[in-house]
DNA sequence: TGCCAATGTGGCAGTATCTGCCATAATGGC
DNA sequence: GCCATTATGGCAGATACTGCCACATTGGCA
């Protein structure tokens, strides 16, 4: 069996039970210390030396298993920018269908980035952190920029027939997605780029200004 | 010894003699062939059921050979993208260190894509072939996107060196070049997706409707 | 012309990634 | 407390990729 996507164990959760289940816990909690044990081994020793037996063996399961959670190696340092994802999806109800194409994608990522304009929440704390890690990995960064692919296609399809068939230019649903999707990712890298150098940096901020500067 | 980047074995092509030399030339004439395979069985069979060893067997050399020339199966695929990246390398000299960045920029892609707006030019005809590969297969778009976040930050050095210290804010640099990225992209997937759809498509009219949409 | 350093190639061993299959154990609804 | 579902581990196997060595070819130079 194929591990089942976010959505669809969301849906299980949902129609089965009110809470999430002893089963969905521990599936969380296991795939969080995978994530916990790949992020610490690829800080300490980089991730070309680190091996997928490593990360399994750390999380305390064995590799096949590591596999039933991630694709791959650097898919187990990411699921703070899968989350990101996910909380624009979870912002689409909020796009108004007859509002410009453009301004109305803007304001969806907007909307999602705002939880992590806080610097000293937990989302803020561990995006940075991931975010620092990306910086140095140009795999990693790969590994990002490839979600990011796979994601737009699905929020592709999903502003297309929010719009209608008739306002979804492709061309231009496509740029806007790809346009508010570099503004998000440059702020955020200036955000952390400043934060290592120990300067004061607001996110919001930054964000504006990378907003700002793509009209 | 690894193998040496383009512009290395174009600078010793230059020093040693004016003319290729024999060696460059079968260099240069392997890597076609190998490009060559990689492009019919990918079409034939898809990229997951070709093995490097199909390719390389193709090609007539051995699979160890393939990797001297190319690091992943995916990347024999792409050297049409490859170039048109080294084509806006080349293009630098042209930018005004006094313009307006994000002008420069755009004015910078503006120029490298013009070779390919002749639809019955070889140039435009290659592009079209791999990417209707790439449209089909995502694992080829993944890698064709890695490269481009390499070749990215080669460019932003190099822009960043262009408009010096003072003017060359690097998160605007990086937005500008990104987005007329992302431009480029969407008028050339748009155009491969009209043409494969049997309509007429003109990517110089094409590609200026994006990029007044993304102004 | 003939020698030699540089370069391209192939083969082989070895490591790492990733998947299919099966057996086993734990869970949770009835 | 029974049973279908599900999570896990182990194993075999295919494929990707690298380091190393040997051999052949090339092209400059005496």
């Amino acid at each position: 069996m194929k591990v089942k996507t976010a959505e669809t164990r969301a849906t299980e959760a949902h129609q089965s039970a009110v809470s999430p289940g002893l089963r969905e816990r521990r599936r969380l909690q296991t795939r969080a210390e995978i994530t916990d044990a790949a992020l610490r081994l690829f800080a300490e020793g980089g991730v070309a030396s680190t091996t997928v037996d490593d990360i399994a063996a750390t999380a305390g399961v064995s590799a096949r298993t590591f596999f039933r959670y991630f694709a791959t190696k650097e898919e187990a340092a990411l699921p703070v920018h899968q989350d990101f994802h996910e909380a624009i999806a979870a912002g689409l109800p909020s796009v108004d269908p007859q509002g410009d194409v453009r301004d109305e994608v803007d304001r969806l990522y907007a909307l999602t980035i705002l939880p992590y304009t806080d610097n000293d929440s937990p989302a803020a704390q561990r995006m940075l952190q991931v975010s620092q890690l990306i910086r140095k990995e140009p795999s990693l960064r790969s590994a990002q920029v490839r979600q990011t692919v796979e994601r737009t296609e699905d929020l592709l399809a999903a502003l297309s027939a929010k719009f209608g068939p008739e306002r979804a230019d492709q061309m231009e649903l496509r740029l806007a997605i790809d346009i508010s999707g570099a503004v998000a990712r440059a702020a955020l890298d200036t955000w952390v780029g400043l934060l290592e150098a120990g300067k004061a940096a607001d996110l919001a901020e930054i964000y504006g200004q990378a907003r700002a500067f793509a009209r």
